[in-house]
Order: C-alpha cells, then structure tokens, then sequence
DNA sequence: CGTTGGCTTGAGAGGGCTCAAGGCCAGTGG
DNA sequence: CCACTGGCCTTGAGCCCTCTCAAGCCAACG
C-alpha cells in the first residue's frame, strides 16, 4: 500500500525534507483509490471531502455551462498532478465542479479531518502546500495571459509546448475545451501543422 | 510606521492569531512605500524584489505582447490586495510583468530575505500565505472558466458584480484588457445596459 | 484654450464558432 | 468473420461576435 504513495512522498520531498518519523506519520493519513474511466471523483453541488493526488491516470475538471448545457474544461491531471476543488474542500461550500476519470486512475485521498491533523502534526508541511500553491497560480495567470493576448494557433502551439504529456494521453476535444476553443478548431490547426 | 501596516495586520489576523511579541516581530519585517501614479514598481526583465501587498491606491500588473506590442493587463488590484510577481520574487527569475502605479498608492513590501526570516520566525504565517494562495487559485479558475464559457456582456457583468470597487476605481480601458476585451467592447455594453 | 487622455460611436473585416455530414477505428455480438 | 455500433476526429459552409480602424467628443489640466 504505503509503496503506490511513494511518487506524492517523492513530490513533497522536493520541496521539505521529512524524518522517518514523519514519513511514517504522513503515510498514515492518505488512502488510495483506483477509479475506473467514466467514474467521477466528484459531483457538482457536492461538497469535496477529499484533496486528492494523480499517482496513475488522467482526469479532468469541467464545469456544465447552465445556458448551452456543455462541459467547459476548467483542468486537465495526469499523473504527479493535483486535482480537486481546493475551495469546496477548504471551505466546505458545495462544489461547482464535476472531476471525472478520463483514463483509469490511482488517486491519493486525504480527508479535511486528515488533512488539519496532518498540518498539526507537521507543520512544515505548510510551506509544502505553500509552494505549490504558488506554482499553481503562477501557471493559472500565464494561461489567462494566453487566452486573452494569443489566437487559437497559438495557444495550441504553447500547450503541447508545455504540457506534451497532457497532449499524448488526453483526448482533443477535452485539449480544445480546455484551451477555449472548440475541438474542430484545433483538428484543424494539427492539419495546418503537418503540411 | 507601523499605524499604516495595520491594513496587512488585520487581513493577517482573520486567518492566523499572532500574539503581541509575534505583531512586533512581523511589523518590524515590513517597509511601507509610497508611489505616484505612472511609477513602476517592478520591470519586466528584472527580479521580483518583493512580495507587496496594497495599502491604499491601485497598480496594474500588464504584459507587453511581443508582436503587437500592446498592454496585456494580467492583474488589476486595490487596496487589501496582494500584487507581486510571486514566481520572480521565490524563484528569483527575471519577471514577465510590468507592474505599474494606476493611481497613487502605498504599498507593504517585504524582501525576499525578510520573507524567509519572517516564515522561520512565526512558522504559522506558512498557513496564512497558503490559505490566501488557495483563494487566489479559485479565483483564477473561476476567471480562466469565464473567458471560455461567457460572451463578453456576461463576463462584464460578473465582473461588476463581483469586484464593484474594481470597477469603480480603475479606468475602463484597463477592466477591458483584464476581461479579455476591447475598450470599445464595454464602452458598447455600458451603453446597451443603461437603456 | 490648446493639448492630452479617456470614452463613445460607427463601419468594415475576420477569426473562430456552429452545424452537418462523413470517415476511421476498436469493441461487441451474431 | 463480419456487420454494427459508439466515440472521436476531420472537413466544409455559413455566420456572428468581437476586433480593428477612424473620427469625434468631453473633461481635466498646464
């Protein structure tokens, strides 16, 4: 059991260094899930009980527009990734998220009950989440630059710049609702790309 | 000096309890600065030198395109809000932003070194920055799901809605880059609603 | 009182969307 | 072994939302 956690231990040890003890402390207050393709991790109106880590697989956050009735993208995680709302989870509010499995998947769970304990008992893992909170944003602001100042050429070119590995195990059509465009587009863009 | 900090304090204070030994120490880690408006608080190409938070006034945080050397406004913000470019200012990287005076302001600002002496000293100002990271994150979720999914008219009037103080303390060519529109865009939309 | 910065208004153009039809597998069941 | 199905991708036509460009207006200010 304790090894399937061993790539969130890898994770977090990039950032804090934890004794034994810790480790042992910290392996304890995670549970791992597999989700079949198709399964959701969460409804929309739920509360999100859990803050969750890919360690196999790929899944994607959407959102129902209430007026088209069509997902929009909101995030796209394969595994190393973060997944969840951090919001309905932190604050107990009722999700606006769906997370669906786009792939099967391992997940890394922890309770909020888990989660307060586990900050209590290590502090230092504070400046963990801390730091990737950070990194988070910073990608969250270059993507609303992109979308506002590139064309649709453009961001795609970016995307698989940055992100290959979402590129090769996702679908297009969530890569294109992801981006804000629509999925014809981009089929479009990869042909200009071959010729 | 210190009367002019108690903006900061306070936001710190819903989140964190510090005793008055812990005040001390975190008030003397501060320097506040005044800037008129037009002045620069950080250039693009340059390293972030501080985390600041705004007292009084507002700035703009904007990116220069490249190709058609137009303003791309990536963050707008007044007083009680934090306005930095956190992954220069942790990473020490040089910075993608201009980050500009709109109209005068002061700022709390905090050196990379007092920010690290700051987290060794009181460790639980970690759970501070992480908690305002987490609200920033959705917020910029919330945003990136707006410019996909919402016609401009809507975008404008969530953003009305949402950050009225905005919207009535920064010239609207500004709110209009901010939401991924042209100034003539919400100058139409304006005109449509008052009728 | 001329200049400058910001807002308004209108005409024309275009990037990207929607809608629709068809192709290409991979899986399933007869 | 092969038709059938469902999911995904492709291609094309037409359209619309929003942009660009241009001109004019208004208020603030030196």
């Amino acid at each position: 059991m304790e090894t399937k956690l061993q790539l969130l231990l890898d994770h977090v040890s990039k950032w804090v260094n934890l004794s034994p003890d810790e480790v042992a402390i910290f392996l304890q207050h995670w549970e791992v899930q597999e989700f079949q393709k198709g399964e959701y991790v969460l409804y929309n109106g739920k509360i999100c009980q859990y803050d969750a880590f890919l360690l196999t697989g790929s899944v994607k956050g959407y959102y129902i527009d209430p007026v088209t009735a069509k997902e929009e993208i909101v995030f796209l995680a394969i595994a190393d990734w973060w997944a969840s709302d951090l919001e309905s989870f932190h604050q107990g509010s009722p999700s606006m998220l769906n997370i669906q499995v786009v792939s099967d998947a391992e997940l890394a769970l922890i309770s909020k009950s888990n989660f307060e304990s586990l900050m209590r008992m290590i502090p230092k893992l504070e400046r963990y989440f801390r730091i990737i909170l950070q990194g988070y944003t910073s990608a969250l602001l270059r993507r609303v630059y992109m979308r506002n100042a590139l064309p649709a050429r453009e961001r795609y070119l970016q995307f698989i710049g940055q992100y290959p590995a979402l590129n090769q195990n996702l679908p297009q059509y969530l890569i294109a609702s992801y981006l804000g465009m629509s999925a014809e587009m981009v089929s479009k863009i990869r042909a200009e790309l071959k010729s």
